[in-house]
Order: structure tokens, then sequence, then C-alpha cells
DNA sequence: CTGAACAGGTGACCATAGTCACCGCATTTC
DNA sequence: GAAATGCGGTGACTATGGTCACCTGTTCAG
């Protein structure tokens, strides 16, 4: 798909023209719909996708379960396919559009050069790791040291900062996904937290309190 | 402490001379014997270490629970340090020398500088920030997929190729910090892989089958 | 209009692992 | 030699959350 250098600046107001350049000529934009899996495990990557516009949550998962690790926002980038696509291995997550998202896909064979070449682009992944690793241990610690129902709180308060809405309208069986549990125990704890009223149930979704 | 570059090459052939004589005039080197707290939670980081012998281990805790994220071996580098000296952010995590340990240290202020000058260590840091990344995702899968006698299984395997021993000789209280449980959870797992056959009880440790 | 599919609610049960309260044994310290 | 300390072992109990079975209500396609 064709492109403005500009549209991209717009996004990306770090990266000097002679960058742009280089990607208006190699990379390409991709406009994806909600719910589309744009990176699944074991996949070898040719493109690294920074998001423009949207947003993508990450997961790692099993047969039987699965857990969210973070979501990649506007003018952020997928750790995993520039680490897969750099040492050419196999990707380790997937990668599902929560919105429809517009990615800037850039070639993963032209990567290693440009990281050297232009710092912005440098800076960008290091940013990207800095804030992927806070994410990971912040996962660990949640993980490890707490309990549903305190992840469960925690959980829309940080969604609805993401998203921008204060009322959240969610199955019941996506926000198990996320939290890598299962359905009943989310239906179960809801119910306590609304008891508790740490929660409200709205025509619409779930508000917090 | 004083010391030749020529040493520091030994352990880093990657890095170019004029990035060699940059850390003799900056850095220092750090003997530290084992067992001692290098970082802490809460401190803002000055000097990044790069562990050029030995070996250190890095946790996440709280007051009641410990949990092993890591190790940083030889030739590599603590992520934590590097990101929160660069950011001037305080650490999330500790580290403690598992083995007597050498380190060499990078002031925090010179980094940003000498990453973008010198790919070698540009190159480090987007290898250990891989690495880690890697690692957290591994920690991640286990704390939320495999049960304790799947991980009490690994976890001396994994050791034990770390540091080159076939019988390992540890407290329970230790293993329990690492794996994030409590002492008589792996005293009780680690009999019922000894009944299973997994696992020996030898003079001087554990041997694993 | 009807039936399938899906969301969610609920009770009963169970497995895992965390907690508590002890013991015995060996080693170190005074 | 006695006391203190640390390690490991153990039984009993409990809490958390995962599983199962099943039910209701809603929506939507045919």
């Amino acid at each position: 798909m064709p492109f403005e250098i500009a549209e991209i600046k717009s996004y990306l107001p770090a990266f000097g023209n002679e960058l742009l350049a280089e990607i208006a000529a190699a990379g390409s934009i991709m406009e994806v719909p909600e719910g589309k899996e744009i990176l699944r495990e074991g996949q070898y990557i040719k493109t690294v996708p920074i998001v423009l516009l949207g947003l993508v949550k990450v997961f790692t998962r099993t047969e039987e379960k699965e857990l969210l690790l973070y979501y990649i926002g506007s003018a952020q980038s997928c750790i995993m396919s520039f680490s897969a696509g750099l040492t050419n291995s196999p990707s380790r997550i997937f990668a599902i559009t929560e919105e429809p998202t517009t990615l800037l896909l850039l070639p993963a064979a032209k990567l290693n050069k440009w990281i050297k070449q232009y710092p912005a682009l440098n800076e960008l992944f290091y940013q990207q790791y800095n804030l992927r690793y806070t994410e990971m241990l912040n996962t660990i610690n949640s993980l490890l040291f707490e309990r549903m129902d305190h992840r469960l709180h925690n959980y829309p308060q940080e969604k609805s900062k993401l998203k921008g809405e204060k009322i959240l309208n969610l199955r019941h069986k996506e926000i198990a996904a996320e939290l890598g549990t299962a359905r009943e125990v989310i239906t179960r704890v809801l119910k306590k937290l609304e008891q508790e009223g740490k929660i409200r149930h709205r025509p619409g979704g779930i508000e917090i309190i």
C-alpha cells in the first residue's frame, strides 16, 4: 500500500527525513480489522510492525490456557517480532488486534542496518524493550503475589485507561483468557467484587468504582 | 581498581580498542564475594555492571515471597541496571552474587553516548534484552502452565547446566525462594520426585536422573 | 417462529499448594 | 557439656481456584 511520508511522521515525529525516505521505499502500510491474529507462535518474521493507530494485544498460550502479556498501542512496536526478525527465530507469542489497526511494516532484513544508522529507530526499540521488560515484570509479580480478586479488580482499571472508556463491555470469557483463568472464576469473583462495592454492573458493561 | 585493557578484552572480544580505552578511563572493576547483594529494589543506578566472571542471580520479591527471574553469567549484563540507569528510574528487582564475581562497572552517564558510538556495545545490550525477554517469558509460562513438581524437576537441571555440577548441594529454603514457594512444599515435592525415581539423594546433595 | 449458539449464573466437588505446629538431628557457640 | 541455631521431615488443616454439570435468558439465522 502506498503512503505519505508526512503521515508516518505525524505518528513518529522523532524519525528523521532520511529514515522516513528509506521506510517509504522499503516498508509498507497495512490496515487490519479488529479481532484479527497478526502473529502466531512458531511463525518466522519477515516484517516488523509498528502500530501507527489502533491497539494490538499480545498473548502467551498453550492448548488449554492463555495469558495477556501487554498491549501495543500507537507509536509502539512489537519486541517479539523485532527480536525474532533480527535473530531469525520463531515467535513465542501470538498477537491479535483489539481495535481496527494501522500497521507500518518494516522489512526485518533492513533493520539491522537501520538501527545502526538511525539513532531515533534505535531509541524506539530500546524504549520498547524497556517498556515490555517492565510490563512482563508486572505480569510476573501479579501472577505470583496477587490473588484473583485483586488482579480482576486492577485489570479493568488498566483497560479503562487504555481505551478511554469508563464503562467496559467485556465478555467474561475474554477476561478469563487475559488473566489466564476460567470463565466461571471470573463470574464468581466479579460477583464478589460487586458485593464488596468495588464494581457495578451497568447496561452496556461494567463500571469500576 | 586499576585494570588491564587486555583482561577486559579477553572476556568481551567483540569490543573494539577505542571502546576499551574509554571503558578503562571511565569504568572500574569490582570483586564481589559470594552471597552479597549488589542491587536492591528502589535503588537508583550510577554504574551499570557487566559480569566478567562469576554468577549473579536476579530476583523479584515482596515481604513474604520472592522469585528467581534469571541468572547473569559471564560476559552478560544486567538489563534492569541498564534501563534504570538510562531512564534514571529506580530498580524493581534485587540481585545477589551466587559465586565470587568480577564486575566491570560502566558509568550510567556515559552509556547513552557509548551505545550510539560503539555498535558492539549496542549489540550487547540488544542481546541481553532479547535474552531476558525470553527468560521472563519462560518464567511466566512456567508459573502459569506448570505445577510445582514439574517446575521443581526442571529447576535443578537448569541449575546443573549453569554451574557445571552433577550433584547439587542446595538448601530447601533456597530452592523455595527461587521458585517462589515455601520450604515445606519443596521438602514434600522433592520426596515425591525421589519416590518417582526422578531424583536421588546423595551425600553432598541432590542428583538428577 | 424455532432452534442453535452464546453469555452468564450457580452449586458441588476436588486438587494444589500454602500454612501451622511440631519433631528430630546435626552443628556451632558459649 | 549445654544451649542455641539451622535444616529437614511430617501430619493436619485450609484456601484458592480449577472443573463439571447444568440451567436460564438473549440473540440471530434460517
